[in-house]
DNA sequence: CACTGATGTCAACAGTGATGCGAAAATTCA
DNA sequence: TGAATTTTCGCATCACTGTTGACATCAGTG
């Protein structure tokens, strides 16, 4: 007794309705069929398998990071501007972004995501035949920083806590004969912010996209 | 009935050996009991939890990693060899190194590979009160790196196949029109290779690195 | 109206991590 | 030595997962 026809954007929808809580029940088929008062086998009417849907959920993601992105930018700040709201996104929906970093999603939202920094790398004047080197180096290293910033927001609040003061465990309790640079560095490993690292980690990977510049020609900046 | 007296180290020894296999059951408790003849509830007598089986297991990971970095390279290489040597047994042991990048091991590996990190980047000539902060970059961009890359490994073979040559796919379907920079960097897209990818990762973090060398010492080199 | 294909319901399956109970071995103590 | 205690495993069981197949019901077509 069908209720309503769904459609596979339906159950998209909700699944990104039920990964922004982050509840700790996970994002299981029962969860999803609950969202849309139905039974949790008719997920699999449209998405054959697990891993389809979370593709299509994925892909998703990608475009809500990537619309996100203010269009006028210059392009170093576009590709920072994606590089962090992909991670600000994954973070957001931690259940599928720690989850789809690894697979090729191959839906309109990688599609325009890649795109969109093939241009811009082009477009800061990578010689054309390394645009897609450097392409593949920023978004696996974002996607896969992205994943595991998800899986840790995944972290029941509890064991976070415990994990972010263990540094500050190890200050008292490593022997600094043993650990001599530990010891002396501890207070400050404790201190870094994971947004710190990822402004760093950015940073980094343009730096290097800048030293490939042709330099040929000056016409651009 | 206990045949014999296990101890949690015969289960980190089992969990490595089977999740070096990389077989499509996974590391459940059930094959990590078989493995020893025991039956699969006695794992939980040791380890309280399965993230803690995990985390011991990837904390052995670390130590087998860092021992695989030959003791007489210049600070540089080190982190180089480091890097690479995680993401290799991260691959090698797929099943673990796909989980346990995002927690906090606190365990003998970690503690290790953590000293050895942070004393290469002082050897290199970093200020002092900087050498967390890009130790810490350093360490989070390579574990997620080679969690994604573990991930990868652990897909099916199929699907990995597919997912390979999805850029080749696209190449046939996707119109030039609306993707143009797709179409034409597809070709390369296709050929860039993982450890392409890798060593690419790696020299960029090491140049931001070298950027920040102390100038006013000229001792290092 | 009947027919067909799509879609949801329900029951069932094997598999998971985890828990409580009882038995047996290993260890400790007298 | 022998008794008491602690450790550790086997077994049964729980709630839960993704997935499948049989059945019922709806929408749309001729």
């Amino acid at each position: 007794m069908p209720r309503r026809s769904l459609t596979p954007d339906d159950f998209v929808e909700a699944a990104l309705a039920i990964a922004a809580r982050a509840e700790p029940d996970g994002l299981s088929g029962r969860v999803i069929g609950d969202e849309l008062g139905v039974d949790r086998s008719a997920v699999w009417r449209h998405f054959s398998d697990r891993d389809a849907l979370l593709r299509a959920v994925g892909d998703r993601l990608m475009q809500l990071a990537l619309q996100q992105v203010p269009a006028n930018l210059a392009p170093r700040e576009r590709l920072r501007a994606a590089g962090r709201n992909v991670v600000e996104t994954f973070v957001a929906y931690p259940y599928v972004g720690s989850q789809i970093a690894s697979r090729t999603l191959q839906g309109p939202g990688e599609m325009a995501m890649v795109e969109f920094t093939l241009d811009a790398i082009r477009e800061i004047g990578v010689p054309h035949d390394l645009v897609a080197k450097y392409q593949r180096m920023l978004a696996d290293t974002m996607l896969s920083y992205a994943s595991m910033r998800a899986a840790l927001a995944l972290l029941p609040a509890d064991i976070r806590a415990a994990d972010e003061q263990a540094w500050m465990g190890l200050y008292a309790t490593a022997p600094a004969e043993q650990y001599p640079a530990i010891a002396a560095h501890v207070f400050d490993l404790a201190v870094v912010t994971n947004d710190e690292i990822l402004d760093n980690l950015i940073n980094a990977l343009l730096a290097v996209v800048d030293s490939v510049i042709e330099k040929s020609t000056g016409r651009e900046e």
